[in-house]
DNA sequence: TACTATCCATAATT
DNA sequence: AATTATGGATAGTA
């Protein structure tokens, strides 16, 4: 750990030479001091990537990084013409969502080939169905063979639960839908502001003022 | 405009000055000659952040702060323990995500009131379903009454269609799917190893060394 | 919350 | 791709 030792070193010797501040001087005489000892305060340290454990200094880095974060997405979407969307579950399970994640969800699941297959006949038929182009769950109810129909239903069933069971795959009770409000289009792709109000999304209503976590 | 004539000035100002570098000098002989002259380049400037429209900068920039934007989604998720998913699409529709993609979505999903509502029935019956605390949709096909058996068909068709349509509002072919290969778990909660493979995903095999955009 | 000194991401350049 | 100098994000403090 000769780096930890070092930058230790060098903050005590920091600590020595400069104390950071006088606090019996008034706000005033420390800004006319400024001129003849610049030095305030430590400014900004490295810190060691890792969980930080004091409550609150996690919330407080939580809420900074986190609006730094949603910033640069907001910039590269500008800058690049790209959807960033970004989901983030705060510890107690707070969402805050960033840009028009619904949509970007949608395409996800769109693009992602495991979304539909039969709960009971395995993988969905490849190679476009029963011959008019359609796979088997997009046919109307009407079109399939009476002798087809037991197994349609059965299909039709597992399908209905593999998607649900999908949804709910995190566990808890999938009947509590919790009436989250949810921003849907809060980035357009260009002269996007950035506001707090416009990034923060909330699962009740928080007391303003307070970011919540 | 005073300040794009100030830049500019600047930038004029700095080449006339420092000419920035002698394109004769060999790497050796401008390393030797760092310490008479250790400015070499302007550095980074600052830009104004709108649609980048040079083809090959707008690639580079985006694979620049695609990689800075997920590196920085890493830190937040493991100093403040907070889960977190990033999608993004490129301008060609490539997929790159950061983190556990899936699983987040399902629990954005599941947060979401609107996921599931009957196509032909309106919303889906608050309170807890027909007696049994189940929703409709979620009871065994064999236990809906013969006479209610067509009803629930329509509905359960419909709540295909509708799910089918969320899916697929986006536009474009559903039955077209991508053969996306998506990572899934990338994201270990801690001691999280940011590397340029974990963290892209591409929709198709790019040649090796070509970022892709 | 606001400030400030520091450090890191990245625009420009090779 | 690699390098360098700058600009902006942010840890620590008040």
């Amino acid at each position: 750990m000769e780096n930890g030792e070092a930058s230790l070193t060098t903050c005590l010797r920091f600590k020595e030479q400069k104390p950071m501040q006088n606090p019996k001087l008034t706000a005033k005489q420390r800004k006319e001091t400024k001129q003849q000892n610049p030095k305030t305060t430590k400014g900004r340290q490295k810190i060691e990537i890792k969980e930080i454990k004091e409550e609150n200094k996690r919330q407080v880095t939580f809420s900074k990084r986190r609006t730094g974060l949603f910033k640069k997405a907001a910039e590269l979407s500008v800058l690049c013409g790209a959807q960033v969307g970004i989901i983030t579950f705060s510890r107690c399970q707070r969402i805050y969502a960033f840009g028009n994640v619904k949509t970007l969800i949608e395409s996800y699941l769109r693009m992602t080939p495991v979304m539909l297959r039969s709960y009971y006949g395995g993988d969905v038929e490849s190679g476009g169905g029963d011959g008019d182009g359609r796979m088997w769950w997009e046919r109307e109810v009407e079109s399939v063979p009476e002798e087809e129909m037991d197994e349609y239903m059965k299909g039709l069933n597992g399908l209905r639960e593999n998607l649900w069971a999908r949804i709910c795959e995190m566990g808890g009770d999938p009947t509590v839908q919790v009436n989250a409000q949810v921003c849907e289009d809060l980035m357009a792709p260009v002269n996007w502001k950035m506001t707090d109000e416009n990034l923060t999304v909330r699962n009740d209503q928080g007391q303003a003022g307070y970011d919540g976590y």
